[in-house]
Formats: structure tokens, C-alpha cells, sequence
DNA sequence: TACTTTATCAACTATTCAGTTGTGTAGTTG
DNA sequence: CAACTACACAACTGAATAGTTGATAAAGTA
């Protein structure tokens, strides 16, 4: 995919929403925590130590982001990963995380020579 | 590059950090100014239209987030791209965009059927 | 020197939003 | 039915931060 050039306002907009949505540590934890196998509100009030009031309300962004699909089943709702480019996402940030610690590691380590 | 599981609580806080750092409008803005080639902070005003100050606090926000560079001539500075990989991140963005506005749109389209 | 341009810093305001508290609503169980 | 469980909604509080305003600093120019 490439991009138009300039971006457009409203993709701008667009844009800058879906990264402020996961931008937030507990909802890179809840997303951590459905990677493996979808899960429901109980339990990844359990994972993730925080209220069932919080965890619902965080789900429900990621939901309305589109980022998470629901099922009920009985009384308990189960989260799953729809959009799977979310990880995507982390591992190319993580990656440029890495190029800068190892350029900061390259410049400490220039010092002593 | 795999991403370890489950999250270390400081990894999940850097990626939401720089999460933070690009989920703002006007700093996506500026880096799409900075796409084709380096700008002054005078220039990135006009073409964003927003005050030389708000521009330059933002131009900070990502220096500081290594993301961009900065250079001295004369008086003026000029700032450019430094980590390419923001812009994987907006494309890989963009299609999972595509790619839900691609759903509603056959879901709306049944509708008709 | 005095003045202009360019960029940054500092303080303030307004907004956004994470987390809590309290409550409501299904569904299940005794 | 009552009691309990699982989840969601609404209102509130506090913290973070975007954008403005005013002042300061640095570089170039008359």
C-alpha cells in the first residue's frame, strides 16, 4: 500500500484515532492477553489485576475500534482479535525501539574507546 | 521480529508511549511534510497552518521520540525523518482501515441483495 | 548598536481520557 | 421467587496534554 501525498485531513484523522486507541498500556495488555485464544471479561480481570468496570470499558473501545469482535455465551462474554495487523503494528514499533537502543549502546559504548 | 509472550509491563508502556506520540493529528501532519524532503520550522507553519510555537513544542515531542532529526543553519532549523518506519505504521493503519470500510461496505451492500 | 527574523521556553486554559464508584441488566442457580 | 454471577453504563475525579499568549534567546541585517 502507499500512501497519497499530502495525507488528507480526515485520513489524518482517522489515523491519529487507531493509534491513539492502542497507545494505552492496558489495552496492549488486553490485546497481549487475547493473542492466544479469545477470552471473557472475568478472566482477563484476572490477567490483567484491573476492575471489571475499567477492563469493560476498554474492551469497548477496542470493540468500537473494530480491533475486537464479542460472543455471549450465557452470562459470560468472550473477546477475541478481529484485526490481527494490531501485532503488526507492535513488532515494527518494537523494532524501532530496538534501532534506537542500539544506536544509544553504539554512541555509550564510543565513549571508552 | 517476534514479540515475546506475555508482554513485559515495560515493553507494553514503551510501545504505548510511542503510540501516543504519533496518535496526534497535527505531529502525523508534520511528518507527512517531512516525507519528500527536510523543512524548517517556518515552513512546516505554512504548510500546517498552525503557530510557529504549537509547531516547534510538537517538533520537540518527536525529537525526543528519535523520530525526526535536527539540523542548524543560520537561524534556522531544520527538521527531518530519522525513523523511516513511521511510515509503515500509517500504511499498515490505513489497510486495516481499507479493510473495515471494505466490510461495512459489503454488509451494506447485502442490504439491497 | 539597534532592529528583524526565527525558534524556544514558560505559564496558562481547555480538553481529553483513564480509573473509580455506584447502579442497572441479563442470565444462572437454589 | 430470591440470591448470585457476569457484564455494561453513567457520573465523577484527577492527571496528562494540546494549543494559546507572552517573554526570551540566538542569528542575521542596517
Amino acid at each position: 500500500m502507499s500512501l497519497p501525498q499530502p495525507l488528507p485531513d480526515q485520513l489524518i484523522e482517522l489515523i491519529a484515532r487507531r493509534f491513539r486507541v492502542i497507545g494505552e498500556p492496558m489495552r496492549i495488555k488486553l490485546l497481549d492477553s487475547l493473542r492466544e485464544r479469545e477470552a471473557s471479561v472475568s478472566v482477563l480481570c484476572e490477567v490483567t489485576g484491573a476492575s471489571q468496570q475499567n477492563v469493560s470499558k476498554h474492551l469497548g473501545v477496542l470493540l468500537e475500534a473494530g480491533i475486537v469482535g464479542r460472543r455471549k455465551e450465557g452470562n459470560q462474554v468472550f473477546y477475541s482479535i478481529v484485526d490481527e495487523s494490531i501485532f503488526r503494528l507492535c513488532e515494527e514499533v518494537c523494532g524501532g525501539l530496538q534501532r534506537q537502543v542500539a544506536e544509544l549502546n553504539a554512541i555509550v559504548a564510543g565513549v571508552g574507546r
